[in-house]
DNA sequence: TATTGTTATACTCTATAACTATA
DNA sequence: TATAGTTATAGAGTATAACAATA
């Protein structure tokens, strides 16, 4: 990928049957299967954290502060790829279930330093094993070499595609 | 999959920092993966029907009246598991554009038959050329016997979700 | 003059309900 | 009484712009 393209990508035929890729069918294309079980995995993570009150969104940003611990809400915007507009209301929150707080930051009277408190660590930890959990039952149905070479596959897959490591792209909605 | 849950499922720990699952990072899991790439893979399939003027929604439709032509419209919608609510305004789209078309249905004076036109049948064509320089373009970067076992693995894995072959979960949004 | 956080606005999607005309 | 198609409405999510305080 990465700016590559098929040659022949949109092109109508000459003849009416002539090359009938029609015929493939979705079942059997891995954009396909990838599109689909990526849907219902990201729709089971987003049910399975509903008890913990939060949503992928807010873990990632949890997961943020876990490594940026007091982070203006533009710097965790910037490495998450988070709009700061957006941002406000996820602080919001994670505020209102007292996961993280906001404090005056030291150096910039205009900025927030965000922590996690204590609440939002015990939180964050659980929602790993939430992830940790659905990982084991997608993965479950495949003996351990398969899932070896499938993970290789996809890290090739999405190293390829430009995907940055970690970085969701739905959180990338704006800038 | 199917029902079945890890035993650990979004347990506290109870240590402070006994079982640490934190550390695993995303971008080695396997669901953040499939997620991440799904949706990228989504993204750009949309991208690319922009000039044919559908989404992957529309693909859906034109795909299903392939097979079901003269479907009404309450038949599609059961087929793809899209809400007849939304069914209404994908085939007024598709109407719009010339390629599908409402036709009197010969036996309930209530319904329609959904018919693809002729420029509808070449459209639906060019997505299929589309998805397949789509699918070129992302497993590019693996060898053929690597696609071929990861084309295994993902049909395992979207068997043992419960997925049904040929449905985006993403359609099937009330019902 | 630029940046941080915030709010407002518009636009798309989705969910639900309700209506009409037929069955 | 139920069904096919349609419309209306309310709710998310997203994009854009703008503002106050501070740098």
């Amino acid at each position: 990928m990465a700016g590559t393209r098929s040659k022949k990508h949109a092109q109508a035929p000459s003849g009416p049957e002539s090359t009938d890729e029609t015929l493939v069918p979705l079942e059997s294309r891995a954009v396909f299967l990838l599109s689909q079980i990526g849907h219902r995995v990201a729709t089971s993570f987003s049910e399975r954290l509903e008890p913990l009150k939060i949503q992928p969104r807010h873990f990632a940003v949890m997961n943020g502060l876990a490594t940026h611990d007091g982070a203006t809400q533009q710097h965790l915007a910037d490495i998450l790829g988070i709009h700061r507009n957006v941002m406000v209301g996820l602080v919001d929150d994670l505020e209102l279930n007292n996961y993280a707080k906001r404090e005056p930051h030291p150096a910039d009277r205009r900025a927030h330093a965000v922590r996690l408190t204590a609440r939002g660590r015990t939180v964050l930890r659980a929602a790993h094993q939430t992830a940790s959990a659905l990982e084991s039952d997608v993965t479950n149905v495949l003996a351990a070499s398969e899932r070896a070479r499938l993970l290789e596959s996809l890290e090739l897959l999405a190293a390829s595609m430009g995907l940055e490591p970690g970085l969701h792209p739905s959180l990338r909605a704006n800038q």
